[in-house]
Parts: structure tokens; sequence; C-alpha cells
DNA sequence: TTTTAACCGAGACGGTACGTCACGTCTTGTG
DNA sequence: CACAAGACGTGACGTACCGTCTCGGTTAAAA
């Protein structure tokens, strides 16, 4: 973790340096992983010096997760499409999307170095927390308008098992991520789940 | 991935040697961790040599993958509690066990192994079909018998929700897999999701 | 060394395996060099087993000496040119010839497996012997005939002093072995030895 | 060999590693021989690392070769007797010292690595050309004056035969170094040849 | 003829050294 | 002080070789 000098005293750090040294490892989490990732090579993608690296965070790991961290959160933009499993489809689409490009390549690349440190988790759950929002908000609230769902609805679960689920095939058992799972994922989890949760039953896509 | 030589010229391969080596990886695997284990202390503990291990996988991840896939299925004996909803709290509390002794340090120590090669994830799903066998056979019929659900009530969505959700916080977030978690697992996912397959209204526990 | 095995009872020692294995143990001795040599190439190359030779040579430098004493002795056939330094000249030629193919690359690769054992010592006197010899019975023999050196005129020290010159270049200095090499040893080295042990003036090549 | 870095920027080579780790170098060699010095061994004996050695030189050989180089030439100190023969056996008892102690077991064990590159070979010129210093400057020089030998005596040939005969049996045949080969050398090659070239006869030790 | 012991090719085995690479620390010179 | 450059100690990796051993199968002398 970033380790901040007391005094203002000498040459203050550059924090133009930090950047880039951020988002060179970024890039190459992305390119090569994190094991074949050295530091050496971001030292020299940052046109930075180890030294300069080691003076912020006390090992690689951190630097990870702190690059991690800064990454701009994606912008979910769910559309109304005037049905809640169509809604679900395209939301669940949506986070598939957003795991699937560098962001994906680098949680699988970087999972390890979460399993010593609980820093990467918070990270996941924030942006759990920004999914279930958006259910909350957006879907469930306008299935709700429509009088699909009663107004006890809660996002909680389904964003739980959603992500979930992605985290499992992503990180896991590495099975595609296309339409079927989109399919299966909405249909026979997740309105199953809102019907079972709402003590009505479920209405499956024709 | 083993090697089996074509002919059989030559001396044969000991195969107390290769068990051996498994044995000490997987000890090993659990004490210190996949980073922390170094092929010598393998072959140390094996009372082997590095060169014996080479000729069989070609990379520690290929030996520590197989050593996994080696190891002796844990027996899961679901007890009948006569109530659906402590079946299926006593069967996950099962899954969490094994998964949280030295099975999970082990997995969480080794998951990195996994990105690049699809075999454990081959691992895994074995272990997930044994679950689904174990949730259809017992539970679930039981319950049916019961008339707790219909005929048609299928446990594979089931297994996959709660291994996710097992996986999700034993790899990603690390959260305490307690008492707690057992139950929101089983009574506000589990059971709504049967009932909202089974087109019925769920039951939660009073 | 040779280790023969004491009753006649079982199966005889094949000598086609050896003579194949000394063979190809020279063959690679002269296009490798003693450490790029390796004993499996030997069993390949002479369709044998490592175990075929070790029965036969308790180790790598026991074999290589076999090899080279085994070696056909080179024919030297000095020819009478009319005068002492022309003889000399011709066989010195001959001896850097014999040292110059593959019998040098040979020993300059096979040197270290001598420094701890005095056989390759042994092999080294024999060669020596038999220049001593040559030397001996035709060269000084006919200068003695001719009137050019007195009866007492040894072939000893000659031969020591050529065969150590080329050893010295051919082994540790590496200098080239050309004519201009020949002619100063015998111009500035043997004849005027032959001269100071014979009590006369040297008489230097026109 | 070593491999200066360009521009003076980055932490400087430390010499002292580099010293240190010759010294680790030439003390194994004398000790156990070059075959049986490890990488490792130098590494700890010289409290570095292997990579700080392999940043300076390729290979095991280039090191030794470096540390041979490296090594003070040894003093030697030729006493004046009064006659030249026993200048000569003085001078060559010198020799054979310095070949004899920790510098012959060095020279026998390494060298091997020299059959490949030509720098142990200009170790050895470097040393000829010091003893052909001392052998004129002192031994001749004296011997002229005292009119035991012309103006002309030149000690290159001499030097190369002594040193030639030295190496033979120090790393080819083996054989002892002791009073008989020193009286040997001086009276029946030295003194003949130094005789030879100056158109008189030798006088033999009575 | 049958036994029997040694032979033979192939190659697994334990051991040990090699040369490479990454991590995290330390040491220069320059701003 | 920060910074770039890069040397340093540590320690793992995967490769190669040596000399031993263990297979199944063959071969000739002894019983």
């Amino acid at each position: 973790m970033n380790i901040p000098c007391g005094a203002g005293r000498g040459r203050p750090r550059d924090d133009a340096r930090e950047q880039a040294i951020l988002d060179a490892a970024l890039q190459l989490l992305v390119e090569v992983g994190y094991e074949r990732m050295s530091m050496v090579a971001v030292a020299n993608l940052a046109r930075a010096s180890k030294a300069t690296i080691y003076r912020r965070w006390s090992s690689k790991d951190e630097m990870v997760i702190e690059a991690l961290r800064r990454r701009a959160p994606v912008d979910n933009i769910p559309a109304d499409t005037g049905s809640l499993r169509d809604d679900l489809v395209a939301q669940v689409r949506l986070m598939i999307e957003a795991a699937s490009g560098p962001e994906g390549a680098l949680l699988v690349g970087v999972l390890r170095a979460a399993s010593e440190s609980p820093q990467l988790a918070e990270v996941i759950q924030t942006n759990m927390r920004q999914h279930k929002a958006e259910m909350c908000c957006c879907l469930l609230e306008r299935a709700v308008k429509r009088g699909d769902l009663p107004e006890s609805a809660d996002p909680g679960p389904l964003v739980e098992v959603i992500v979930s689920m992605i985290f499992m095939r992503l990180l896991v058992t590495g099975e595609a991520l296309d339409d079927a799972f989109v399919h299966h994922l909405v249909d026979e989890l997740a309105l199953p789940l809102l019907a079972g949760r709402a003590g009505i039953p479920a209405e499956p896509a024709s």
C-alpha cells in the first residue's frame, strides 16, 4: 500500500510517476498475466526505476492491488427493453462484457495476489455494490412499476448469484461466457430466484 | 501431464515413485502453498530426484494439477434430517467443510496454475458432478417423497449456485464461511430457487 | 579398466560390442571433445547400452583411456633425404601430422582425463618410445654412417625435446604447427642440441 | 570475459566483489580442482551470489581464465652462484617450485578450460616472457661477462625448451619433477643446446 | 536337454552442477 | 530528498550428465 512520507522536506514525490507505473502495470497485467509480469518490465514500460516503485509499494502484490483499485469503474448503462427478462439479459451481457475484456484477463492473472490480502476482495465488493445499485434502481424498479414484481423485490441475492456464476466460469472452470450461458443464468436461475423469493411462479421465456 | 512411454522396453516407471511424489506435493501444497513449494522440497520429501519428477511432468504446474486430480474424492455422507431445509443445511456444511480443510488451502494456493490449462477446471467439474449426484439421489428425492417438491425438481442449478457461492467467498472475497452464510445460502437462495423453479412459493425457515 | 569376469559360466561377453563402443567413443571424442561427449551418446552411436559400457569400464575416464590405448599406432615412414636436417624436418612433419589430425583433437579434448590417472601418460610414453626407436634406427644411424654425427649420438633427448615442444603448442599455447615452427624446431633446437651433445658446432640451414 | 558496462549510469560494479570471487575461485581451484569446484561453492566462499558471478563472466570457464590471469606473477629471484650451470639449476628449481605449488595443481585442473579459448595460452606466454627476461638479464648475461658464452647467446630457445619439458611432465606424463629431472634438463639439454648454438662444445658437470 | 548365470538394449532412478530469471534491497550520480 | 540505472544476495526453475539399478529377453556353457 501507499507509504506516504511524513514531512514535506526534500523533493516531493511526482504523482505522474505513480500513475505511469500503475498504467504500465495494468497494461502488462492484461498482456502477459500476473506471473509473467516482472517488476523490471513495469519499470521499463513506465520509464521508471524499481526503486521508485518500491518506494511506494512494498511488494509486487501491493502494487497490483493498487493498480486494480485505481482503474476507472465501468459505466454500465442498462437499457429499458420493456420486459424484466430482457432487461436482465442485457444487464448480464454488460457484466460479462466488462469481465471478459482486459478486466477479465487481469483478474484471472491477478487473483493469486488476492488470496493473501483482503484488498482485492474489497475491489470486487465495491464492484458488486455498484451492480447491486444498478439492479435495484433500474431493472427491478421498472419491473415493480410494471407490476411484474412485488415491491419487496431485493436485488442483493440476485447480484450475488449472477456475479458468483460469472466468476466461477471465468476463474475456475473456464467455460465459455456465451449466449447459452446468459439465458441459462437468467431463465433458470435469476427469474426462478426472483419468483421464488416473491412467492409467485416464474415465467420462463417462451 | 503424464507422458506414458510407448513401448514396454527399458526399466518401467515405478508407480510408487509417482505416488510418493504426488503425496509429497500435496502435503507441501497444503503446508506452505503453491508459491512457496519448491520442486527440490517435493523431491526431497518424496526421497526422489528432480529428474524423476520432470520425467513425468513437464513443469511444476502440470505436477500440481495431477496431484489435485489424483486426490481421493471426499465421502460426503448426507444425513436424512426429515426436512429439506435441514438436509440442505447439512449438505452445504459438508461441502464447506471439505473446501475449508487442506482442500481449500490447496485450491486457493493452486488456482493460479489452472488459469492456463483446462485441467483444474475438469477437477472442479468432476467434483460438482459428484455433489449433483448426491443432491439428486438423496436430498431432493427425499423431498419429493415427502411431497415437498414436485417430481421435476432438478439438482443441477442448485449445485451450480451453491458451489459458485462457496468458491466466490473462498477464492475472491475471502468472507467467512460461517453459519450465517450457510443460512443465507439455503434460505435466501437455495429454497427460493427451488420454489421458483417448482412454481410454488418458498417456505422460509421459521 | 577392463573387468574380466571370473568363471566361464553364462553368456560370454561379446568382443564386437567392446570394439563398437570404443570406436564410437573415439569418433565422438574427435568430433565434440571430451566434455561434450556423453555416455548416452556413445551408447547410442554404438547401438549399445550404458550398462554394457559400465560392465566393462568403471567410468567415462577409464573408457576413454582404453579407447586411446587401442587406437592403431600410426605408421611413421621416415624417408632418406640424404641430409640429417631434411630427415629431421620430414620426421617432425610426420609427427605433427599425426598429432594434428583426429589424434590431436582427441588429445586436447581428453587430456583432462589423464591428470588423475597415470594411464594416459603410459600411452604417450609408448608413443614416445616408438618415435625414439625411429629416430635411433633410421635418422641418426644414417647421419652416423654419413659421418655427420659421432657414434655416441643419442636420440633420447632429441625426441624428448621435439615431443615436448609439439605438445606445448598443441595443448597449452595453441600456436600453429606450421613450417615456420618445424624449421625453428629443427634448426634452432634439434640440430644445435645434437651438435652441442656431440661436442661439435652445429650447421644451421643455409 | 569481463563485460564492462558502457555508460557510468546506475550503481557501479563493486571491484571488491570481483576480487573476492576470483580469490574464492582460485582457492577452490587449488583445493579441489576444476571439475569439483562448483559455482555455488565459489559464490558462497566469496559471500556473493551466482547472479553476481554470471553478470561478469558468461560461464565457469571464463571466470576461471580470468582468475588465472589476475593472479600475481611470481617473483623469481635468480641468485648468482658463480657458474652458469648452477645458475641454471637454481632457475629451473624456481620454475618447478612455482609450477608445483598451488599454481601447478591449478594448471593441471584448469587446462581443459583453455583448450577452447586462446586466453589461457596468453597467460602462459606472458609467464614465459617473464622467464625469458630473467634468463636474458641475469643468467646468460652473467655467463657472457664471465666469458662462458659468446655475446650472441639467446635465452629464447632455452626458455622454450625448459618450459615445454616442465609442462610435459606436469600435464602429460606426470613424471616427478625431482633433482634427477633438473640435472637431466640442465646438463643434457640446456647446456648442450647453448653450446651447440654457440658453436662450442658443452662442458657437462663433473 | 534342461538349467543357469551372465549377457544385452532400453531406460528409470538419485544425485549434483549448470546457467537463467525474478524479487526486493542497496548504491551510485543527477536534479 | 526524489529519481533512473542497475548491481547485489537469495533462491527457484528447468536441463543435462553421471553412474547405478531394474526390466524383459537372449545366449552359450554346465549339468
